[in-house]
DNA sequence: ATATTTGTAAACATAG
DNA sequence: CCTATGTTTACAAATA
């Protein structure tokens, strides 16, 4: 089948890729996917070299779980935060603390301001991928002060009121429900806390409106990135949306997305898929109905690339709600992919 | 215009 | 006693 891809920027995560069936949450009927082709010997470019530095430094409360690549569990955590660093339009918005330039590859150097910014995020939302990002998906007060000031610089400079506000949102939001420590094993002053799982979904949810709604605005969607990706395009193929899904679509901003919307196409795993060139083959799901939906991975970036025959016209694209600055790009990479609009 | 959410500051209590 | 933690109240700003 012919294959005219078009490549378009996500803006949020249409699903998580990953899988944990007792975190799960979002998406009850999910077969287990495709897993990721990550190198086990290079890195991969997007994940941030924080991550890549727990192993030699192991932290009491486990900092790097499911958005470090190192295992293929962890890569199967559907509900698995590591979009919110791969996505590398987010990057201006959470700007890393150390930065290992050996590491980090070019254009996220470029990328990484001077001085931090506040996140967008909301206390909730911090403590809740603070949380998450453990391995016991439990946290002490400290534990998750940690885990910010490791991730968002800008909380390492600001003044201590902030972790007055985190123990505020803790003790006041529904979200969070404290665990007494065993006192056997006590560690620490405090109690653990640990994400409400009925509140989970929705925590999930702002998640991503708060990525999405400023990953709009980023301007790091830039030539040199789309040509280098559409050289190169490595990639795999995690994401996938159901047709019905772009009714959703048109109808609600994508950052509406609810959990009853999501569902996995049953299909086997598909491992690699060229961005590029005419070899471009086989669609597993060419006559099944579904629209695929490819999130090309490459460096920082990720790259949506439909199937040609999938009708999705530059209009369609306008219902995914792409501004014109993430349009402009993905036209771009379609004329270097050879796209046919 | 109103209600809700979020952020911030502060006071206070408790535990280690 | 000091510090970290946890709760509560109050208020302002942002947002729905």
């Amino acid at each position: 089948m012919e294959i005219n891809t078009q490549a378009l920027l996500p803006h949020y995560p249409l699903h998580t890729p990953k899988y944990h069936p007792e975190s799960l949450s979002l998406s009850p009927s999910l077969p287990q996917p495709a897993s990721l082709p990550l190198s086990p010997t290079t890195p991969c470019p997007s994940i941030p070299s924080s991550y890549l530095h727990s192993s030699s430094t192991p932290q009491v409360y486990g900092g790097s779980h499911c958005l470090s690549p190192s295992t293929a569990s962890d890569q199967d955590d559907l509900t698995c935060l590591s979009w919110l660093h791969q996505r590398g339009n987010l990057l201006p918005l959470q700007p890393l603390p150390r930065v290992n330039a050996q590491i980090l590859d070019p254009i996220t150097a470029q990328s990484l301001p001077s001085c931090p910014a506040k996140p967008p995020y909301s206390f909730s939302s911090l403590i809740f991928m603070a949380i998450e990002d453990s391995p016991e998906k439990k946290l002490p007060v400290k534990g998750i002060y940690e885990w910010i000031v490791d991730n968002f610089p800008y909380y390492r400079e600001a003044s201590g009121g902030w972790r007055n506000s985190v123990r505020h949102n803790l003790s006041l939001s529904k979200s969070f429900q404290r665990i007494h420590r065993d006192k056997s094993q006590a560690v620490g002053k405090g109690s653990l806390w640990r994400v409400c799982p009925e509140y989970r979904p929705a925590l999930l949810e702002v998640l991503r409106k708060t990525h999405y709604c400023h990953s709009t605005n980023s301007n790091l969607l830039n030539n040199t990135a789309l040509l280098e990706a559409s050289n190169n395009g490595q990639i795999f193929v995690n994401d996938y949306l159901e047709i019905s899904d772009l009714d959703s679509l048109s109808s609600n901003p994508p950052c509406s997305l609810t959990p009853e919307h999501e569902e996995l196409v049953p299909m086997d795993p598909v491992e690699l898929t060229e961005v590029s060139g005419e070899d471009s083959e086989k669609d597993p799901l060419a006559d099944s109905g579904y629209i695929e939906l490819h999130y090309y991975q490459y460096q920082q970036y990720q790259y949506l690339v439909l199937p040609g025959d999938a009708e999705l016209d530059l209009e369609t694209v306008e219902i995914l709600q792409l501004d014109a600055e993430a349009q402009e790009a993905a036209g771009s990479l379609l004329d270097l992919a050879g796209g046919n609009h």
